[in-house]
DNA sequence: CACTGTGAATTGGTTCACAGCC
DNA sequence: GGCTGTGAACCAATTCACAGTG
């Protein structure tokens, strides 16, 4: 039981763990070793056992970690057993394409609010819910509460509507605008670049590979 | 100039770099410091020029780097200077987002073939490509020298369909499946999940910041 | 005896600080 | 004087190894 600060690593693979568990569950495992959960997600069973030990000591020498225990706390540490409202901003294809993934509602991210720039998109309907001018994030953000948002829009003005989604009270920032987002303390960005992505993985393609 | 091998997270850095390069010749620069390509992007000037000394000095003292040339070494290392042909797995809602997304193209990864698992799709088109049956990797893949893929796929069926890929030469694989994909060595996995990304920010939400 | 939790050892990555050059 | 390139110093993360427990 260490309560230091956490690295942003150990919250990563947190998430992992998380599915590495509910994978269990699902198996109909009572009882798990780091060792398993290890071999589930190419770590060493040390690296989960530290991990673990930031949170507290959830498993039983000789034994393992009780799943759905353990699952249960890892829910918790992560803040997962809210709803979390999150709002969408930007309409394009991608922003569709997320507007109708079941997934995020699965995991409890419920999309409430989506905007768009384009004044021919405002006030038509997407996916049940009325698309918003960006003007109205000051007013709507804080009016339900959304400290997420996902921004699906052009890189030229994802900082500018990042800045307002700060204003409004929105703490987390899932990116898919190919910038680097300036944001100030307090507030997390997550990049999903499926450029970067690919870019940094021809590097190894290109016969730099050191084996 | 140090020609140990590079870590992987120097590569990653390496993408940005280039798209801050890029930024940087669209405003006309001819010059630039490690100091604002670090501001740029919320990293030490320290570490950039730590980083670009991996692959040599490419540098001036007293001035700084020619974004021009740097520009065109970073490309090179990367190898983005060459088109990509790259398969894709599953046309669901986010196959077909992705094929459509124009960036990938831009950047010189082409999207050249198209595989899907479900009879009534295969066979009819999508974006340009006939959508083809997933046994058919094992023929296309080596036939087009593909070695980038990109999977969007339930996530049941994405270990089994990485195997055939990386049986039929492909070594990168973009994976949006929230599945951790077993790989032999030399073959590379990026990771997409937004679903992921944000339940790594929730953590810091619910009031585990340290500040 | 199998497995956790954790200090100690190690490895890896980042930042410092300065010599060398423009 | 301004800026790179890089060893040395520092800090962070991973792995080791073992004492302690069910």
């Amino acid at each position: 039981m260490n309560q230091r600060t956490v690295p942003d690593v150990v919250v990563r693979r947190l998430t992992q763990y998380y599915y590495a568990l509910r994978s269990c569950q699902e198996r109909g495992l009572e009882i798990v070793s780091s060792q398993l959960l290890g071999e589930m997600l190419n770590v060493t069973a040390a690296q989960i056992r530290k991990d673990l030990s930031f949170f507290g000591g959830f498993g039983k020498q000789g034994i393992g970690y009780n799943v759905e225990t353990l699952l249960e706390h890892v829910q918790r540490i992560l803040g997962l057993k809210q709803e979390w409202p999150v709002a969408l901003v930007g309409l394009g294809n991608l922003g569709r394409a997320l507007l109708h993934y079941q997934g995020f509602a699965q995991e409890g991210f419920k999309i409430v609010a989506a905007f768009d720039a384009d004044p021919r998109k405002v006030g038509t309907s997407a996916g049940g819910l009325t698309i918003h001018d960006d003007k109205e994030i000051s007013q709507t953000v804080p009016a339900m509460g959304i400290r997420i948002a996902i921004l699906a829009l052009p890189p030229d003005k994802a900082q500018e509507v990042a800045e307002s989604l700060v204003k409004a009270g929105v703490r987390a920032l899932l990116n898919y605008a190919p910038v680097t987002l300036k944001v100030p303390e307090g507030v997390w960005v997550r990049q999903m670049d499926p450029l970067v992505a690919l870019q940094s993985m021809t590097y190894y393609l290109v016969g730099n590979e050191a084996l």
